[in-house]
DNA sequence: GTCAATGATTCTCC
DNA sequence: GGAGAATCATTGAC
């Protein structure tokens, strides 16, 4: 609507209230706004039809009114400031506002119709929702870490996750603080703006129409402007905690590779064990423990390991060849210890049966321990005899029903093998851990290719571990 | 970039 | 619930 039609609008609906206001003053008090009567210290032409001055005079003196508001602002300051205080003044100003208000107010309404009243935003809910849900609105504890346990849960992990979740709390809590902070931001920005504007307002009231309703409705729209911005504030934080929960996830995903220790700690159980390569719970927690991983990475790499081996086994042949002679070397170096030892302590019994030289067993150099493994694996064994290898080379035969060029050498240091099991067994009773643990048993894989008896043993013992652990795994 | 190795995940079966 | 099997996804060597 343009001003000019606004303003001859005015000027009517102001010339008709005019008409009623005195009317109602007249009679009511007796007092006319005709008749030149001064009220206020100006002078009003007298209402229509009461003293027979016509409506166009009225409606001049309004028009001047208007003409002069309209023109306020091509003065100077001064000229202004005193044309401002003159209308102020003026006695018909409360009435000309009054009606410009009312105007205002029909066409404000026609314009923005529907708007007042907004249905709550759909997205914006969902939007508070997922804050909620992952414990970034609403109550500082629980969220948060309720949302990292769910996802903990999910994976599968229990406390083995306990740092990444920690983590994940930790960036979250981060993220609810940034966020809290900046919504007081927008709040308090949000009151301060609205009191800046409704206190111009209120003082732009002086010099123009302005009713309350259009303040209430002004304090309106800041709010909804403020609370698009919360919305864009919580639309972004619910983004960084997605951000947050899939690289939380996919770093669970992502896989590191196990320490070279690890990996040789894993072959040496699983290859002193390939009768039966099922750690029980105790042997999966120590070995565990000795890798610095979990359990259950302990259960995967079993898993995994035996998957593998079987449909797999010439491949695995030279791994398995190589953790034989180190299984074998340990066991033979405990049984030196051994043997020493009960020697040393039992002067009844001096060269009982095996009498282990120095320079036969001194095996703790690498030199030592690769002249072995030459030895061993090239048939030539010399003075050493090998407990449980030839398991090995038969196992291997036996494994896949082709014959192994290791099983040709297991043969011939089979009778060697059962020597030292014999001697060992005689010298420090390590028939359990030795001879009775059959390393590579003839029975490691059924024909149907899966490990017979393949119950996990109650307990095991570790290759790794000394003659004095407990072993109670009598099924190998 | 390719590819083998390997840890992790998922599904199915018992 | 645990194991086997298939598969995915990443790592690391080349």
């Amino acid at each position: 609507m343009s001003f000019s039609i606004c303003v001859a609008q005015c000027t009517d609906s102001l010339a008709s209230t005019m008409d009623d206001q005195a009317r109602i003053m007249q009679s009511i008090g007796g007092v006319s706004l005709a008749g030149h009567s001064v009220q206020g210290g100006m002078t009003l032409p007298p209402p229509h039809g009461h003293d027979g001055t016509d409506g166009d005079g009225r409606k001049q003196d309004i028009g001047d009114i208007l003409h002069q508001i309209m023109t306020i602002t091509d003065q100077s300051l001064d000229e202004a400031q005193a044309k401002k205080h003159g209308l102020n003044c003026h006695r018909m100003k409360p009435a000309l506002f009054s009606v410009l208000c009312e105007i205002k107010e029909k066409t404000g309404l026609s314009i923005r119709g529907a708007q007042e009243e907004d249905p709550p935003d759909p997205q914006l809910m969902r939007l508070d929702n997922m804050l909620l849900a992952e414990g970034v609105a609403g109550p500082e504890k629980g969220g948060g870490s309720a949302a990292a346990a769910a996802a903990a849960v999910a994976s599968g992990g229990t406390a083995d996750n306990s740092i990444e979740h920690s983590d994940y709390r930790a960036k979250l809590t981060q993220i609810r603080q940034i966020y809290h902070t900046e919504l007081e931001k927008y709040e308090q920005a949000c009151n301060e703006f609205t009191t800046h504007v409704m206190n111009l307002l209120r003082e732009q009231s002086r010099t123009r129409p302005i009713s309350p309703k259009e303040i209430e409705r002004m304090v309106g729209i800041i709010h909804r402007k403020f609370s698009s911005i919360q919305m864009q504030l919580k639309q972004s934080t619910c983004e960084a905690v997605m951000i947050l929960r899939s690289r939380f996830l996919d770093a669970r995903r992502k896989r590191r590779n196990f320490s070279k220790q690890a990996t040789e700690i894993l072959n040496e159980y699983f290859y002193s064990h390939l009768s039966n390569p099922y750690p029980s719970e105790e042997a999966k927690e120590e070995l565990a423990k000795k890798c610095s991983i979990t359990v259950s990475q302990v259960s995967n790499w079993f898993g995994n390991k035996r998957i593998r081996y079987k449909k797999n086994i010439g491949k695995f042949q030279e791994e398995a060849n190589l953790y034989a002679a180190k299984t074998a070397v340990n066991a033979a170096q405990a049984a030196a210890v051994a043997a020493q030892n009960s020697q040393a302590n039992s002067p009844t019994t001096p060269n009982s049966g095996f009498q282990m030289k120095d320079e036969e067993y001194q095996l703790d150099s690498a030199e030592s321990k690769n002249t072995l493994l030459t030895n061993m694996f090239t048939g030539s064994s010399g003075s050493y005899n090998l407990p449980n290898s030839g398991d090995m080379f038969l196992s291997m035969q036996s494994l896949n029903g082709d014959s192994y060029q290791g099983a040709q050498v297991g043969a011939n240091v089979q009778s060697q093998v059962d020597t030292m099991r014999h001697v060992i067994s005689q010298t420090a009773g390590y028939n359990d851990a030795l001879g009775g643990n059959a390393m590579y048993s003839p029975h490691s894989l059924n024909g149907n290719g899966g490990w017979q008896d393949a119950t996990t043993p109650s307990s095991v013992i570790l290759p790794t571990e000394g003659p004095e652990s407990v072993h109670s795994d009598t099924s190998n």
